[in-house]
DNA sequence: TTATTTTTTCAAAAAGTTTTGAAATTTCAA
DNA sequence: TTGAAATTTCAAAACTTTTTGAAAAAATAA
């Protein structure tokens, strides 16, 4: 396969596995544009390689600032700015962790603390249905919190060499 | 706080955090439903208990058994079809992750292995970034597979357990 | 059987999300 | 300063996904 038809497919596979990934389309095609290409890129590079308009490719290169994803490049003696991604793929994953953590665990753990507390007597079959589905919820969203910051704080050597011992 | 209030938020809740987990809203409302009662459901039980229509339920019962995560349940006697869900948290995290794999992260792995392959010599700058993030891709993409595919098959309190050994 | 109830399907409508592009704002060199 | 270039904003349009509901199919009791 020829370079330029391995990175088209590349962008537009990774655009699409993005929308599973509570990223939307443009913003993860951006994103995959940025990972493989060698210099960093303006904002008309970006328009115009994947065909979207400024205001879409504006509003979505800042989203991958916010994510920690890309970062601005000032070249010296360049008027317009330039954009280039995090390349490498753990502190990535780190990343992109880190970002729907905050976004989607922590708010869950959130609201299950307050309907923890439920009013009634748990003898009641319905009240020890409900407890025992938020308890249990609570539990693994607990563990999983734990787990991730773990994750997110690591090396990945350490994280997988760790993990893969535990099946030896 | 009154439990039909409790419920009502965490189906409602449970309906929204779906969304960012690659499960239609309603889907996770069933779900959520299904999870919190106490004995199996109808279809017109729910269907009055959430406000939507009949196909629509009946389209998102049918998912939630593809995903293993809902039941059938026949009551001798009644002529109606009744619906459970699987109330183990572990089992059910166990089998969303399960389903995910299988729809997301298995296709990119075959996509990057094809990629991989891309034509050219390595010294050349782009085609290096290309096949280096790539490469970085696939050995994380690997790793993660690997540690889902034992996650699938632990016991939670094995695999939490282990997991907690490695941070003391 | 046949009639009635229950479940399933699917085209069209509604709802939700993303994209466009032109106007407003900001930046910066001269 | 000023004006040209670059960036940002956001309402409307395009697109995508979900939902509806009525009709078809399947299941079952009599």
């Amino acid at each position: 396969m020829k370079l330029t038809e391995a990175k088209q497919q590349f962008i537009s596979s990774w655009g699409a596995f993005g929308t599973h990934w509570g990223i939307n389309r443009t913003m993860a095609q951006i994103h995959a544009l940025l990972l493989v290409s060698a210099d960093p890129l303006t904002q008309d590079d970006i328009m115009e390689e994947l065909n979207i308009s400024r205001g879409n490719t504006n509003m979505n290169i800042r989203e991958l600032i916010n994510w920690g994803l890309v970062e601005r490049v000032i070249l010296p003696g360049e008027r317009k700015e330039f954009f280039s991604a995090e390349k490498d793929i753990w502190k990535v994953v780190r990343l992109i962790v880190k970002e729907r953590k905050k976004r989607e665990l922590d708010p869950l753990l959130k609201l299950l603390d307050q309907l923890e507390e439920v009013e009634g007597d748990k003898r009641d079959k319905s009240i020890k249905t409900f407890v025992d589905t938020v308890s249990g919820m609570k539990r693994i969203g607990k563990q999983a919190d734990k787990t991730l910051d773990m994750m997110i704080k690591a090396d990945e050597h350490w994280f997988v060499g760790s993990l893969m011992k535990l099946i030896k």
